[in-house]
DNA sequence: TTCCTTACATTTGGCAAGTTTTGTAAGATA
DNA sequence: TATCTTACAAAACTTGCCAAATGTAAGGAA
């Protein structure tokens, strides 16, 4: 039934990846509902059949973005993942710092479009910090379970949490983005394993 | 000489205040020259024998706020401070994490500015940071020597800083104004100090 | 019914004017 | 000599207006 011959969610996806490349290309303030209405080939009214205003659009990239992120920090807490769960806890605070800088460094409009945009206390942005929290609460309870922490987990997964958060809290990775931190976060996460070992 | 009938050290001080009560109650973007003149009597172009320019008063506002802090940390390491080494590592983290949720809530206006004005990089908070490098690298260096830590104080002094970062970073102290940190940055330390007893 | 268009109301952004504020130079006063 | 004033140049900040962009309503096509 739709008149451009694709299907709500194409429509959606497409007018998220002509979103993304504008914000690329132009900066997030220069992207224009009429050039992307242009690019798919409908009037600038036809988006608001799918998004509710423009802020909505751009959410939808950044959702995409973390959506993503957690996909791949997701692995680290399957069956099959290698490793301890230290060293998998480990991996997964790396990867966290490594996806963000190389976000960074790669798509820094999209970035800063994710940083600006009051993108705290939205809807998604809460779901990520969930899903953080239960995926490092299931590599923390391993590890409990494996006699290689001790005391509460959820506790544990706060501090953790907290004392490499200049890793990944979005202002500072900009700030720090031409250091190569990885070491230093590596050294504090064995640090604090040692003393949550037999705290 | 001056027709003021002040000298100029107490001209500057002045200046400064009357600059700090003007952020207070109108905030920093609608301070101007001209006013701050009018307050101490004189034309704002004689502001320019005290201040190269409006950002170095404004500066000169965020040095006295960092100064003493500096001095009020510098308290812990002095040879008469009491408690254990690592008791005074914690006062000192713990007095940095509360003077600056202090200055939040009692001078909003003026942590926005200090905040706000590219206030990286100038050379008093290269100093201040240095200053507390040092202070950090005595008190660490004390629990080195009392068998309380091990390893390389400037590696530990940095992992201690970075792994509380969170708890002093300028933007991160605004953002969780709302909560009371304080315990969890004590976990954070004990954490590390047990981790980094037997390293 | 869903997705779209046209037509229109509302909001925002950009530009040019005048005004204020900032910064500088030359000279006056203690 | 250090500090200040006057006078002026340069930069930044309003204001008002118009064009462009966003958002909405009513209705048309698959």
């Amino acid at each position: 039934m739709p008149k451009t011959g694709l299907t709500a969610e194409q429509i959606k996806d497409r007018a998220i990846e002509c979103t993304m490349e504008r914000m690329r290309k132009f900066g997030y303030e220069k992207v224009r509902l009429s050039d992307i209405a242009k690019d798919l080939g409908v009037t600038h009214a036809a988006l608001y059949a799918h998004f509710a205003d423009k802020a909505a659009l751009f959410d939808a990239v950044s959702e995409r973005f973390i959506r993503d992120l957690d996909a791949k920090l997701e692995r680290f807490c399957q069956p099959g993942a290698r490793g301890t769960p230290l060293e998998r806890i480990t991996d997964w605070f790396v990867t966290l710092h490594k996806t963000k800088c190389e976000k960074v460094r790669c798509d820094p409009e999209l970035y800063r479009a994710f940083n600006f945009l009051a993108v705290r206390q939205k809807v998604f942005v809460c779901q990520h910090l969930q899903s953080m929290d239960r995926q490092l609460m299931m590599l923390v309870k391993e590890a409990i379970d494996g006699g290689l922490l001790q005391g509460d987990a959820a506790e544990i997964v706060q501090l953790l949490f907290n004392a490499t958060i200049g890793f990944h809290y979005p202002a500072m990775v900009v700030e720090y983005i031409d250091q190569d931190r990885e070491p230093l976060l590596r050294a504090v996460l064995d640090a604090l394993y040692r003393g949550l070992r037999d705290a």
